[in-house]
DNA sequence: CGTCAAGCCCTTTTT
DNA sequence: GGGCTTGACG
C-alpha cells in the first residue's frame, strides 16, 4: 500500500481533515470559494472508497445542478482510485442511483421518500405537487369560500404566513394559540382550510414537502428507523440556509447515529425572509458537543483585492465568527465602481463592458450581471439585444410557470390525479370547449348539497337540472376525453401522451393564431416536447410521474447545468449563491435599490442585504465591478438615490471609481436636453477615468441638509433643477413631489437638493 | 361566452 | 412604466 491516498491529494490541511473525519459529528465552516464542494466530494468518494456502501450515504445539496456536479466528480475520483469500479455512463435517469450515493435538494429527497411512504400519513402517492401559481389559485377558491376579503388580506399574503408557519414547522392548531390579531385570526382560519384543500386535491406545496416527512418520521417511528438504518452518513450543504423544518428532518434522521456533516458559511445566509434560521449553523455545536469543528480559509476563487473588498463590506455586520480569509491568487485588476447617469447608461454600460472582457479574453459564459429585483433585469436584457450580446436570463417568468406550458402541465397532472381542481378548473375549458363560469357555478351550486368531487360531479352532469342538454354533451365530452387519455398514459411514455393530447384538443390551432406571441407559444411547446423526450426510456408510470416530479423541483440555476452556448447570463443575487464567474457586474448598487428599501429600517434585514451584497462580490475570479446609477426610472417616476453604503466601504486601496460624466453638476438632472445631448454625441467614459467624487449630491446642495427638516405631505419645497413643488406623500425616506410645472418626481431625502420653504 | 380597454398595484429575494 | 385583473360590451 502506497503511502499517499489519492483521495488526499491535493487537499490543503483542513480540508484533509474533512475527508478523514467520517464518524460523528462534523460542523465545517467554509468561507467563500473555499473548495467545500471539493472537500465534500473527496470525503463522500472516501467513505465509498473505504467501503460504505454508497446507498449509506445522503447528501443534500442546495441546487439539483450542484447535486449533479458532484455526482459527477464523485464518479471521476472513483475512477481514479479504482479503475474496476463498474461505474456505467449515467445516460439514463436510474442506472447510476445503485452506485451513488442520494443527492439532491432538501425538497427532491423528501419527495422521494413522500413517495414511497406517504401512504403511512394514510395519503395517496399520486400527490401532485403545487407550484406558486397553483397555490395562489387555491388560497382564492378557500378565501372566497371562507368570505374573507381579499383586498383586506391578499391571498399571496396569507400564502406568506402560511409558509413561514410550515417552514418553522408550526401547525394549524398551534398557529390559532399564537395569533393575537384579528388579522392573524384570519389567516389561521384560512390555514386549516387551505391545509383540507390540499388534501381533498391530493396535493402537497414545497414547504409540505419538507414538512410531511417530517411528519411522517415522527408518526411512524419504524418508517424513521428505516431510513436511519438506510442513511448512516448525512452530509449537507450551506446548513446556513435551513429553515426549522430541514432542521427537524436533518436532526431525526442522523438521530441515531450522528454521522453527520454540515457545512456552510454564516457570511452567506441570504434566505432569512423564507424561513432560513441561521442559528441552526451557529448553534451545531451546542446541538452536538463533541462535534468537530473546521475551517476552511483559503480562497482559490477569487484575487486577493477582491478578496480584501468583500471582507471590507462583510467586516460591518457585528457578531460574526471569527474568519480569515486569504489567498494566494496575485492581486490582480482593482474593484470597479462605476457610477452612471441613470438606468439605461447602466445598462449600455455593462454590455460595453463585457464586450470590452470579450476582447480581453473573457468568454461571455464566464461573465455575468447580478441584480436585486427581478425587475432590472428587463433593462440589462433591452442592452443585450440592442447590441445584439447573446444573454440568457435565470429567473423571471419561468419557463414551466408560462401559460401555455402550465396547461399542458395541467392535463398531465390531471391525467395522474383527477382530484386535483385547481388543474381542473384551469384546463376545463382550454381550448374553450363553451364550459364557462356560469355552467361551472352551475353544476356546484348542484353539487352544495350532493358534496361530491369536482370530477365525480362532472360525471354526473346529466343529473344537475340548471343544464341544457348542449352543455352536459360538451361536459361529457370533456370527462370521456380524459379518460381516454388515462388509458393512454398506461401504455404511452410522456412525449407520447403528451403529442396526443396535444392532437386530440388541437392545441397548435388555438395557440398559433398567426401572431408573433401565438408562434412563441408554440415555440415553448415544442421545447416541453423535447425535455420530455429525457423520460421516454422510463416504464409509461413513471414516465409521466417523474417528468412532473422534476418539473415541480427543477430551480433556475438548474439550468445552467447542461447549457454551454455562450452567453452573458443574467440573474438576481440570490440565485448566485455556490457558482462563480471570471468577471461579475453587480448593478443598482443604490440605496433603496440595493440595500432594497423594504429593508433599511430593519436591522437585521440590513445585516442580511450586506450578506448579499457579499455573496455577489464572493463570486468574481478576477473582475468586479459595481455599478450605481445617479438617477433611476422606477415605477414610472424618476427617483435619484444616494450611491449604496456598500460602495462607501470599500476601501480606497483596491477601488477604482469611475463615472461617466464631465458635465457640470447641474446638467445631469436636466430632462430632453440631456437625453437628445447622449443620444448625438455617445460618451466615451474610459477617456476621462480620473476619478469623480462619488457623492455627487455635494456640489447641488443648498447647503443646508434639507433632509434634517421636515418634509411632510403637503410641504412647499423648492429643487435645485425642477423648482418649486408641493410634497404629495413620504414613505421610507423618500419623498413624491409634484412639481408647480405639473411634473411628479420621487427624491430621496438623504440626498436630493430640496430646500424647504 | 369571449374580447377589449381602463384601472390597478406593483417590486424584494425562491424551492 | 408595465403587466395583470376587472368590468363593460358585442
Amino acid at each position: 500500500m502506497p503511502n499517499h491516498d489519492p483521495l488526499l491529494d491535493g487537499l490543503n490541511e483542513p480540508q484533509r481533515k474533512a475527508v478523514e473525519h467520517t464518524t460523528g459529528p462534523l460542523l465545517i465552516l467554509a468561507g467563500a470559494g473555499s473548495g467545500k464542494t471539493r472537500a465534500l466530494t473527496h470525503r463522500i468518494a472516501s467513505l465509498i472508497h473505504q467501503g460504505v456502501p454508497p446507498w449509506q450515504i445522503l447528501a443534500v445539496t442546495f441546487t439539483n445542478k450542484a447535486a449533479k456536479e458532484m455526482k459527477t466528480r464523485i464518479t471521476n475520483l472513483l475512477h481514479i482510485t479504482d479503475p474496476n469500479s463498474p461505474m456505467d455512463s449515467g445516460s439514463s435517469l436510474t442506472s447510476q442511483s445503485a452506485k451513488l450515493p442520494v443527492m439532491g435538494t432538501f425538497h427532491s429527497v423528501c419527495a422521494r421518500i413522500l413517495r414511497r411512504d406517504i401512504t403511512h400519513l394514510g395519503r395517496d402517492r399520486t400527490f401532485i405537487i403545487y407550484d406558486t401559481d397553483d397555490q395562489e389559485r387555491l388560497m382564492k377558491e378557500v378565501m372566497r369560500e371562507l368570505k374573507i376579503d381579499e383586498t383586506e388580506l391578499k391571498p399571496k399574503a396569507t400564502l406568506g404566513y402560511i409558509s413561514r408557519f410550515k417552514s418553522e414547522a408550526v401547525n394549524p392548531a398551534e398557529a390559532r394559540k399564537q395569533a393575537t390579531s384579528e388579522r392573524m385570526e384570519q389567516v389561521v382560519l384560512a390555514y386549516s382550510a387551505y391545509e383540507k384543500a390540499l388534501r381533498r386535491n391530493n396535493a402537497v406545496d414545497f414547504d409540505d414537502l419538507i414538512l410531511e416527512t417530517v411528519r411522517l418520521f415522527v408518526e411512524v417511528p419504524a418508517i424513521l428507523e428505516r431510513y436511519q438504518a438506510t442513511w448512516r452518513y448525512i452530509n449537507v450543504d450551506e446548513y446556513q440556509d435551513t429553515n426549522h423544518a430541514q432542521y427537524l428532518f436533518v436532526t431525526l434522521l442522523a438521530g441515531k447515529e450522528k454521522n453527520l456533516c454540515v457545512i456552510g458559511d454564516p457570511d452567506q445566509s441570504i434566505y432569512a425572509f423564507r424561513g432560513a434560521d441561521i442559528r441552526n449553523i451557529l448553534e451545531f455545536q451546542k446541538e452536538y458537543p463533541n462535534a468537530a469543528q473546521i475551517k476552511l480559509e483559503q480562497n482559490y476563487r477569487s484575487t486577493q483585492l477582491i478578496l480584501t473588498a468583500s471582507d471590507a463590506v462583510i467586516a460591518c455586520n457585528p457578531g460574526r465568527p471569527q474568519k480569515a480569509m486569504w489567498s494566494s491568487r496575485k492581486e490582480g485588476p482593482k474593484v470597479l465602481v462605476n457610477e452612471v447617469r441613470d438606468e439605461r447608461a447602466e445598462g449600455e454600460e455593462v454590455i460595453r463592458l463585457a464586450k470590452q472582457r470579450v476582447t480581453e479574453g473573457v468568454a461571455l459564459r464566464e461573465q455575468v450581471v447580478l441584480y436585486r429585483t427581478n425587475a432590472q433585469s428587463r433593462l440589462i436584457e433591452e442592452a443585450c439585444m440592442h447590441a445584439g450580446l447573446p444573454y440568457r436570463i435565470l429567473g423571471g417568468v419561468k419557463f414551466y410557470a408560462r401559460r401555455e406550458v402550465k396547461d399542458i402541465l395541467a392535463y398531465l397532472h390531471l391525467i395522474m390525479n383527477v382530484h386535483d381542481t385547481v388543474s381542473l378548473l384551469r384546463i376545463i375549458n382550454v381550448p374553450s370547449r363553451k364550459i364557462g363560469d356560469t355552467t361551472l357555478e352551475k353544476i356546484q351550486e348542484w353539487n352544495r348539497d350532493q358534496n361530491l368531487p369536482l370530477w365525480e360531479a362532472l360525471q354526473n352532469a346529466d343529473r344537475v337540472p340548471a343544464l341544457n342538454e348542449g352543455t352536459i354533451t360538451r361536459i361529457k365530452g370533456f370527462v370521456e376525453l380524459l379518460r381516454d387519455l388515462q388509458l393512454s398514459a398506461q401504455s404511452l411514455a410522456v412525449s407520447a401522451l403528451t403529442e396526443k393530447l396535444l392532437r386530440t384538443i388541437g392545441l397548435e390551432k388555438w395557440l398559433r393564431d398567426d401572431t408573433e406571441e401565438g408562434e412563441e407559444r408554440w415555440q415553448n411547446v415544442l421545447e416541453l416536447l423535447s425535455v420530455m423526450k429525457k423520460y421516454d426510456t422510463l416504464e409509461p408510470e413513471v414516465s409521466l410521474s417523474s417528468f412532473l416530479e422534476e418539473v415541480a423541483l427543477v430551480s433556475e440555476v438548474d439550468k445552467l447545468a447542461d447549457n454551454n452556448e455562450d452567453a452573458l447570463t443574467l440573474m438576481t443575487l440570490h440565485l448566485c449563491k455556490g457558482l462563480e464567474f471570471d468577471a461579475v457586474s453587480i448593478v443598482g448598487c443604490e440605496e433603496n435599490i440595493f440595500p432594497h428599501a423594504s429593508c433599511l429600517w430593519d436591522k437585521e434585514q440590513l445585516e442580511e442585504e450586506r450578506r448579499l451584497m457579499y455573496v455577489g462580490m464572493t463570486r468574481a475570479k478576477t473582475h468586479l465591478t459595481l455599478f450605481c446609477a445617479r438617477s433611476r426610472m422606477l415605477w414610472g417616476q424618476t427617483q435619484v438615490n444616494a450611491p449604496s453604503r456598500f460602495l462607501s466601504d470599500l476601501p480606497e486601496s483596491v477601488t477604482e471609481r469611475r463615472s461617466d460624466t464631465v458635465l457640470s453638476a447641474f446638467s445631469w438632472a436636466s430632462e430632453k436636453g440631456e437625453e437628445r445631448a447622449t443620444a448625438h454625441k455617445p460618451l466615451e467614459p474610459y477617456r476621462q477615468a480620473e476619478p469623480t467624487s462619488i457623492q455627487f449630491n455635494q456640489d447641488l446642495n443648498f447647503g443646508e441638509e434639507a433632509s434634517q427638516e421636515t418634509v411632510e405631505e403637503g410641504s412647499r419645497v423648492e429643487h435645485a433643477v425642477f423648482g418649486q413643488g408641493t410634497v404629495t406623500a413620504v414613505r421610507g425616506g423618500v419623498a413624491d413631489i409634484e412639481f408647480d410645472n405639473g411634473k411628479k418626481k420621487s427624491f430621496a431625502l438623504s440626498i436630493a437638493p430640496l430646500k424647504i420653504l
